[in-house]
DNA sequence: CCGCATTGATACCGTACGGATATGAGTGAC
DNA sequence: GTCACTCATATCCGTACGGTATCAATGCGG
């Protein structure tokens, strides 16, 4: 029984997302016909409809749901490979560290300088990136190490956790809320998020898209009213801007900030880099508790 | 930059565990030089070198180490695709439930009466099966959700911890230290456990390749002193044999029973499964601390 | 020191499979 | 009923994968 060739699981992955053979064809840069037979063939390979069609429209089966979930995962897994494989064989090794801007609490330089002390260290290469850009990074080999907030998809991810910090809601000073020295969550009904959602957690549907903004995009809609924003304690604190007040919200779950690898990485260079950066908020008082151990054989 | 393939990648592992083009080309049932072909051809597109190979050997380089581990555990992310979509597309779906013979803490009657009464439920198919094997079903997709005691490599897996309970050590019943109420782990130096290690946790190594040895044979070898076992209170209790005495031993790590499923797992059943047991254990009055949240976009 | 055995690399060839083009067939819209 | 749309089928072609034959390099034994 042959495998399951990458190939066919990125032509089913087109397909299903698309749910239309002519326009995947043309995202994989093929013609249809072909493309539909592989489909064909695929179900037929695994003895399972994958796709529902009709001349008119195209459905995922319940098998086509689930394996459009694990072809992504196993494609992600490939392409890791590949990556790390190339990036392994560099004569010049680098540690690559993916991090949203500013959400370092301000340890980064400590970070960095203990690092280079270290016997595995390697020369650092930052890659700045926006939400979700770390976690993609880390799966599919961009990166090998991640400093980011939680709560994030940790799916294949190893995580220590570095600092506990409240979050605070970034208001406009003149907003009648900033007069207040702490606001319920119920305040901030029918404010929004920059990602579209509801502020006060009630789920009504994003109101445009996410996009991506960067932080001064975001301190601009916010100064006019536009949005508000929540924000850790130590990222506001070195952003002190007149036309922003910065207040804490009751019940707000704070936000952690981690450092996260790939479970698979072995790599010396990552294993120092954590525990420096353990030591560095260690060292500066701020250390969470352990992390709860999960077990290895 | 056209993707790495799947049959590159079981080419190349069959070659870097084999170290000998010869042997992995049989391996695969192919022929040696056009299995050197396509690792030259991996190499070229990787634009690595991943194996050093004289005439007289093959090794690897550390680029080759990087893509072994990832490579493997791509390809288990394939044939784990593979196989989750057969299951999902047969027209009677189960619930298969992998667990060690015994290892369940006396709680699977409950817990199947329990699940069977759940909306999602589905039958269950349940796979017994050795050491490691549970995990490795979960990887490949042979199973859906699995019943095992830590430690083991959870890597992919989400967990949820049942039952903590001590372990004891299982003795000949005429073994001077059977006398005794409590042992120390010096007392057990020089004795070994079944996969051939030391039992006192020094780390001599194994004196045989770790054999798959079920309760039976185990409990024979114990009888006779060949080995010491260290097994959960609970499986103990339920095995009373006049020829063994258990002893609990100072300072060693309780065994705690988990569920565990795929993390990418979304399916209802699986969900029920792990509901289920959190509340028979729950009710039995023997449930464990809740685990530690993890975050999740 | 020189064969000989071992083992990976190269050369060459046939075939099977993946992709393109042309066309058919079913379905919904007007 | 006709047309537009969309997926399936038929057929052809090129490439790339795998096989066989052979070479080249290395280590070992006589």
């Amino acid at each position: 029984m042959s495998d399951l060739e990458v190939r066919q699981l990125r032509y089913f992955v087109a397909v299903a997302e698309e749910l239309h053979f002519g326009r995947a064809a043309e995202r994989l840069g093929m013609a249809q016909p072909p493309l539909s037979r592989a489909i064909r063939d695929l179900e037929r390979h695994l003895g399972v409809g994958l796709l529902e069609r009709t001349t008119r429209q195209v459905r995922l089966t319940p098998a086509g749901e689930v394996l459009l979930r694990d072809a992504r995962t196993a494609l992600d897994a490939v392409s890791a490979a590949e990556r790390r494989a190339r990036h392994a064989g560099q004569p010049v090794r680098t540690l690559r560290l993916a991090l949203k801007a500013d959400h370092d609490a301000g340890m980064l330089p400590r970070m960095l300088a203990a690092y280079e002390r270290e016997e595995a260290a390697l020369p650092v290469e930052l890659q700045l990136g926006g939400r979700g850009e770390q976690v993609a990074a880390l799966r599919d080999g961009r990166a090998d190490v991640a400093l980011l907030p939680t709560p994030f998809d940790d799916r294949g991810l190893d995580v220590e956790p570095l600092l506990t910090e409240p979050r605070l809601v970034a208001l406009p000073a003149a907003d009648p809320l900033a007069a207040r020295t702490e606001l319920r969550p119920a305040d901030l009904a029918g404010r929004l998020l920059p990602d579209g959602t509801a502020a006060d957690g009630s789920d009504a549907p994003p109101a445009w898209p996410p996009r991506s903004l960067d932080l001064a995009q975001i301190f601009n809609l916010v100064e006019v009213g536009s949005i508000v924003w929540f924000l850790p304690e130590s990222l506001a604190r070195r952003h002190p801007r007149p036309e922003i007040a910065y207040r804490p919200v009751a019940d707000l779950a704070p936000s952690t900030l981690v450092v996260a690898w790939p479970r698979e990485s072995r790599s010396p260079a990552v294993a120092a880099f954590v525990r420096v950066a353990r030591s560095v908020f260690a060292d500066a008082g701020l250390s969470s508790p352990a992390s709860p151990a999960s077990g290895r054989s």
